[in-house]
RNA sequence: GCUGCGGUAGCUCAGUGGUAGAGCGCGUCAUUGGUAAUGACGAGGUCGGGAGUUCAAUUCUCCCUCGCAGCACCA
């Protein structure tokens, strides 16, 4: 037999035979270790403690207190004893497939009869029963026929098709926990028992495709959350209460900021608090984009189907349009028309207007574009996903050479915006080239190529989404995260060459040749109806003092106190503050609380003192002290306050 | 759109085959109180919409609609 040499994390080197399973390695080093091991990390790559090791290599032993591969085996491992509880539960039930997840792992079962939650707390009995079996986990690499075999005979159709679609020149490996066997990737843990039994626990039901294709069959998904400890668990569970509190649904109606109602599914009836803060963003997204160059145009929302079938939508995206039919009875004609999806073309029509000269690119047209799009039922989300919402949408109209320049000014502006709206983590993702797509590999390269590069220049790394680009080019997603960790695409810019040449736009070049220019989709907030949700849920509805609908109240303590709040207030309305006396007869003590609970930054505070000393006692949200403060000095204070960040 | 679950007062939620209840909020009165709920009294609901079963439906059945979770979708 061969000798390989492993090297350990502290430099030293052991001679072992080639062959030698991580686990006896361990071994080699102590019995406890041998015990204690859950896994190894093998030239980087989780090593499952049965594997035998044929080569040099550097080798790690993990424990449970390695965090990263103890919480990957635990959840998977947790997946396979799931599915073994439940068809020791209901043997009828299929099995498919059960990956990690971040925070969990969910597995999906094909059965005729829904789970319920009364099941779920069954099945995670069953599952501490297994554990405290500690049964052992053992694999074995299996010939692909006997694979087959084994699955058709058990009647588990679906792992059938999925050895089928593995490449025949992988391995195909199963795991078992005790005597139950699952096709498997690996790694797992030694025995059933390293699983923490008070540290998971199954969260949901939910129905999902098979293989996600809506075509095929639905299944019933379990999830489930597991941490390498109870202490862990409790943690995780406690955040995801708090984050339920911060749900935009939630404070939009405590803070009175909209509503939405069954006669208009996925729009939003923004009242006098929501819309403070939605016309705050768009003034400030308005002198922002002014100062970057943009022109502001608008365009009408009713649209004949010509211009779209000119565009491609009418055959592309037909499906997600609202379309509006005039037949009344004295129209000579009954004409069909469409709610404008999206701005763009009708930014060509203004572009397409006069002659442009290469001279006049980059061109630079901005809108507010109040758009519908019918979205499916299934998919609506408070307001973060509607079928009527208004985009800071804006189109560059530029040359080939421009791109780069553009998407690095673009993304320069989107960092800004976002950093003065008070968020420091966002994703930048890169979307390339689909299957379907139009436009020669060349050209792609290119544009792939700009926007990769325009990222890099900009200081930002992106993830790699391939084959997620547009059919007709690439695209920069640039997303943020909610509450509850669900990530939302907000900005976003997109290379179009095929719009501007559809739709027939043109520029004089400085040949004197007429020449097709590129469009830049691109927009910073994404809309204004979703970004506002991320920033209700980022800031807990605490936002920052210039956005905040209702920014100070002036309370009085003693009826005595009245008129001088009065005075307080119209001396911060002067100064541009948004401020509104309290002067109800109530205690101190229940307006404090009222307006904390509705999120009002400041409260001033007015009683004889006050009143005799022509002061406010100023009381923040989030803090328990009071500030005694001369009026003068509050107001000039708040005044700075309220002013938006690019105006200070 | 699909699977599952839900819709009772402005909000959060109990409840029942014989047309409904709590807390908060709202209104009135009393209270002038110094930083997260003063007290008393009062008003408020065709129980999401439609159909069916029944002597009788908010309750059972079906359809529709909206919402929630997930999936699919997201130019």
């Amino acid at each position: 037999m061969a000798q390989i040499s492993l090297t350990f994390p502290d430099g030293n080197s052991r001679e072992y035979e080639a062959g030698i399973t991580a686990a006896e390695v361990a071994a080699d080093i102590s019995s406890s270790l041998r015990k204690k091991a859950i896994s190894a990390t093998v030239n980087d790559q989780h090593w499952d403690l049965q594997w035998p090791i044929d080569t040099d290599s550097r080798i790690a032993i993990n424990t449970m207190k390695d965090l990263e591969p103890a919480l990957e085996l635990v959840r998977h491992d947790l997946a396979h004893i799931m599915a073994r509880a439940v068809q020791e539960l209901w043997p009828n039930v299929q099995v498919t497939i059960g990956p990690v997840i971040k925070d969990g792992w969910y597995y999906d079962f094909d059965r005729k009869e829904p789970f319920t939650p009364e099941d779920l707390a069954t099945i995670e009995k069953k599952m501490k029963e297994i554990i405290n079996k500690r049964d052992e986990v053992r694999t074995e690499i299996w010939e692909r026929p006997k694979a087959i075999a084994y699955y058709e005979e058990r009647g588990e159709p679906y792992k059938v098709e999925l050895i089928e679609s593995i490449p025949g020149n992988e391995p195909l490996r199963m795991y078992w926990h005790g005597d139950w066997q699952d096709l498997c990737r690996g790694p797992h843990l030694q025995h059933t028992g390293q699983v923490p039994a008070d540290g998971f626990k199954l969260l949901s039901i939910a129905g999902a495709y098979w293989r996600g294709d809506s075509d095929r069959p639905m299944l019933q998904r379990i999830y489930g959350t597991a941490f390498t400890n109870k202490e862990g668990l409790k943690a995780h569970l406690h955040m995801l209460e708090e984050a339920a509190k911060r749900d935009h649904r939630k404070l939009g109606r405590e803070m009175d900021l909209f509503h939405m109602q069954e006669e208009a599914p996925g729009q939003v009836f923004w009242h006098a608090n929501g819309w403070t803060i939605y016309t705050q963003l768009q003034d400030y997204m308005r002198r922002k984009q002014r100062a970057d160059g943009y022109v502001e145009v608008n365009t009408p929302q009713v649209v004949n189907r010509k211009l779209w079938e000119e565009s491609g939508h009418w055959d592309k995206y037909q499906e997600n349009m609202f379309i509006v039919e005039v037949d009344e009875d004295h129209a000579r004609e009954k004409t069909v028309n469409a709610l404008k999806p999206m701005n763009c073309p009708c930014h060509v029509q203004i572009f397409n207007t006069g002659m442009k000269s290469y001279r006049d690119l980059p061109l630079r047209i901005a809108e507010f574009g109040a758009c519908n799009r019918y979205e499916p039922s299934g998919a609506l989300h408070g307001i973060m996903r509607v079928r009527g919402f208004t985009q800071d949408d804006g189109h560059i109209f530029c040359t080939m050479d421009q791109i780069e320049a553009e998407t690095k000014k673009f993304i320069s502006f989107l960092a800004e915006v976002y950093a003065d709206l008070g968020f420091e983590n966002w994703s930048v993702k890169l979307s390339t080239r689909p299957e379907k797509r139009i436009g020669s590999d060349e050209t792609w390269d290119i544009l792939e190529k700009s926007l990769g590069e325009a990222c890099n220049a900009a200081g930002y790394e992106y993830e790699l989404l391939p084959g997620e680009g547009a059919f007709y080019g690439p695209k920069l997603e640039f997303t943020l995260t909610d509450a509850i960790g669900r990530t939302w695409q907000c900005g976003t810019l997109q290379v179009d060459t095929n719009m501007p040449e559809r739709l027939g736009s043109t520029y004089v070049g400085a040949d004197g040749e007429k020449h097709t220019p590129v469009m830049l989709h691109r927009a910073t907030l994404g809309s204004f109806e979703r970004f506002i949700g991320i920033l209700i849920e980022e800031h807990a509805g605490k936002l920052p003092f210039w956005l905040a609908p209702r920014q100070v109240v002036v309370a009085s303590i003693i009826s005595d106190a009245n008129d001088y709040a009065e005075e307080v207030a119209a001396a911060l309305r002067a100064a541009g503050v948004r401020a509104e006396v309290d002067t109800r007869n109530e205690k101190i003590n229940y307006k404090v609380r009222e307006h904390s609970v509705g999120k009002v930054p400041v409260i001033l505070a007015l009683g004889a003192r006050e009143v005799e000393e022509k002061t406010v006692t100023v009381r923040r949200l989030g803090e328990n002290r009071t500030s005694v403060t001369s009026l003068d000095e509050i107001v000039s204070e708040l005044k700075k306050a309220a002013t938006a960040p690019d105006l200070l």
